[in-house]
DNA sequence: CATGTCACTACGTTTTTTGTAGCAAAACTA
DNA sequence: TAGTTTTGCTACAAAAAACGTAGTGACATG
């Protein structure tokens, strides 16, 4: 799967419309779930794995890069860290927490 | 690949946090795409299909299942449509929309 | 120098998505 | 009312993505 790049063909949009880019790469598995952990502070590999609980390597590797090439995280000394746009964007989804639990109200 | 329900395991959590089993959702092909394209009104599925421009049948079909599952979204007289709550969400993913034009100038 | 930890890579299997074709039902059209 | 479109799918084979296990090289620790 290649990075999608705002201004170039991505899933859901020829002309690469960013949000239809930043969807792309937000709609890839755990891609969402390692930017809501990281906004806890910065994070070795080992514990990414252990935190997403059933992500395997290969995947979690793929998922980094892409982000990483997208400039929403980062390594530091700590390990992987949201960069200022990662917290920006984190912050942007952050409300869907609350919203979940009330939605997840509909299951029972 | 089965519906992620709050409160059973989902990707991403054993517990099945709401958030989780959200971003789980969420989280593949095309389903934000879908929630981000209804919003501008109800949608067959041929065109849902065009708007989408490369998801296969199979796929939308799939997706469009989940996301009435999770009541995000209904069959109206018009088509496929964003439910109340379906809105919602929207409405909190709708700022990405902004801020992608800006995360997009990362790219030049 | 042996042992452990860490960040991955390799690789074969399973699961998801694609792409093309086609079909039955409903809606238009002559 | 018979024929044509349009619609909402389903089938199925092929391609791509994700998994799961094993293992490797780099670095730290004792």
């Amino acid at each position: 799967m290649k990075l999608p790049i705002p201004g170039q063909p991505v899933r859901g949009s020829k002309t690469g419309a960013p949000i239809m880019a930043l969807l792309d790469l937000l709609g890839r598995s755990w891609a969402m779930g390692i930017v809501w952990h990281l906004y806890s502070g910065p994070s070795t590999f080992r514990k990414l794995q252990d935190y997403c609980e059933s992500i395997s390597p290969t995947t979690l590797n793929k998922r980094l890069k892409e982000l990483k090439d997208s400039y929403l995280i980062e390594r530091t000394v700590n390990g992987y860290a949201l960069t200022e746009q990662g917290k920006e964007l984190y912050e942007l989804i952050e409300p869907l927490g609350s919203w979940a639990k009330i939605w997840a109200k509909n299951f029972k």
